[in-house]
DNA sequence: ATAATTGCAAATTTTTTGCAGGTTC
DNA sequence: GAACCTGCAAAAAATTTGCAATTAT
């Protein structure tokens, strides 16, 4: 709890208890989408509103909290921010992935004349315990 | 036009004059969203409507004709359906161009244990007429 | 003490739906 | 001519807004 304090003041936001249960909310899905914070967050707080969760998710985007991860044909979900990674979606169980981005990797997304300054890489497919069953 | 009409009747979906306006649409911008069709379509077309942009849209995206291509913190934007490829999105002027994938960078995506069907690939940055001025 | 944040209800925007009339093959 | 498609208006869903009361610093 004490950390997501840290987090929102590192980034001149107030520390509501509204924010941080978001915040533990999004921690602890990994990516979660509007909709499904709203029910986690109800549980302990039930008179939080859907209109604070939209309010906040756009404020902690603009601050540097978190990252909207763009999803084709349903939500955004979104995520804290971390190192640049790619996201494994598996295409069975729905589960979202995050992979570190191999030295090779950055390299071979090199373009010419192009400044690069950030990168998004979604990759769908089957996830190893998919695959096994 | 004649190429639109083939396009959909291939993909088991008749040949209305709706359905080959919104191609046309997509086709000559490359990405565009919903909004911008509707507007596009309604020059020539001042009666269709935006019910019929959204049916078609989800229809022509399960049948294989076009590809939604979800943006990050804007509505999602379509395209036609063509080999894998990077989008370089220019934060300047947002221009969004269309990058072949190399080998290279196809090799780079390989993922231990992770059977991979589809990769979407977003780059983030400054164009080169952008950086040129 | 001050400025910012919340929750509510209402407004707005976006997307979906049902159906009568029209079109494609 | 059968099945499918369109446009309209209405419904539903998603998001934003205004404001009085509350809370963080």
């Amino acid at each position: 709890m004490t950390n997501y304090i840290t987090l929102l003041k590192e980034n001149d936001l107030k520390a509501t208890i509204q924010r941080t249960s978001i915040l533990k909310s999004i921690d602890h899905a990994g990516h979660i989408n509007i909709d499904e914070i709203y029910e986690d967050v109800k549980e302990l707080y039930p008179t939080l509103s859907l209109a604070t969760i939209y309010k906040n998710i756009i404020l902690m985007q603009t601050n540097n909290v978190i990252v909207e991860v763009p999803m084709n044909g349903e939500k955004s979900k979104y995520e804290l921010k971390k190192d640049e990674h790619m996201h494994l979606i598996c295409q069975e169980c729905g589960t979202i992935q995050d992979t570190k981005m191999t030295k090779r990797t950055q390299e071979a997304l090199f373009i010419e004349n192009f400044k690069l300054n950030h990168s998004q890489i979604n990759l769908y497919g089957v996830c190893n315990s998919c695959q096994t069953k």
